[in-house]
DNA sequence: CTGGAAAAGTCAATAGTGTTGACCTATTAT
DNA sequence: ATAATAGGTCAACACTATTGACTTTTCCAG
């Protein structure tokens, strides 16, 4: 028998298998220090999405901040309460849609966000510069290939 | 002010930040597949990590996959108990030790493993070949320092 | 042979994250 | 006026995981 141009091979598998393992220890490895950080202080991974993405996208709508994340209102409504609470969140109504909200980081938001993100970009910066910018791009070319966008 | 070596000037920490982007909706992409089979059997994710692990280290003891998995043991109870239930995995004494029970896919759970792990393996595998060889290596390395083991 | 440690199993309480469904107000657009 | 949109909230449920407490079985060292 021929073998296939998409047939997989036993070794072929293995490496693959390889990968997969990559990316469910990698992933693990690339939350833990922002969720040490944010257990401290008595938030969790969400807020630090929420943070992140609020600013990263400065004066975005509720909606499109669920859009975003990729889950429901009510999925947001507990913890965003809690950054609104504690003024890591800032909050105002639309001039030209009332009935919108835009939302911004208060200067601690951007500045709890910062320590958050900064520490995966120091981390990430770090071993690029290890790998090389070659390598670098490589990297973006797969994981942008995988997220299919 | 000279300019330091580990300076991230807001040029590189947005393209840090698309980094950290890539990690997460990647990430997403890349366990959506799978969620979708487990779903119609009822199970979750869970399950598959299990059978990921069980399948690759035939014969491991609970306790071994309690580490490799990160759990507790309470944490695995249920969802190996189902597995067990619906004749996925399969448990034996082991003969040196009888405190230790070694746990084994059966053929129907190497079954469905291969359909659940296979689906992310035909997606790198196409994806690797898109980028090639180099690209591919790359991303190892880069993934490989981001685990850090 | 006895007592401690190891492997596994189970129950209960709690927490975090998320869902669907149902309802509500305020505002805008037709 | 009415329908649609943006947002907010409550309730019920599900999944994943934790800590703590306790049990059984088995092994090993003194």
């Amino acid at each position: 028998m021929a073998k296939k141009v998409n047939d997989i091979d036993s070794i072929r598998e293995a490496e693959l298998n390889g990968a997969l393992e990559l990316f469910h220890f990698a992933y693990r490895e690339f939350t833990s220090g922002p969720d040490r950080i944010l257990e401290a202080k008595g938030l969790q991974r969400v807020h630090h999405r929420i943070l992140y993405f609020v600013g990263r996208n400065p004066g975005i709508a509720v909606s499109g901040l669920i859009e975003i994340l990729g889950v429901t209102k009510q999925a947001l409504n507990a913890p965003m309460r809690q950054l609104l609470e504690m003024k890591l969140v800032d909050m105002q109504t639309n001039g030209e849609d009332r009935r919108v909200r835009e939302l911004r980081l208060t200067t601690q938001g951007a500045s709890l966000e910062s320590s958050l993100s900064g520490l995966q970009r120091r981390n990430m910066n770090a071993l690029f510069a290890k790998v090389g910018p070659q390598a670098e791009e490589a990297w973006r070319a797969v994981m942008q290939a995988v997220a299919g966008r």
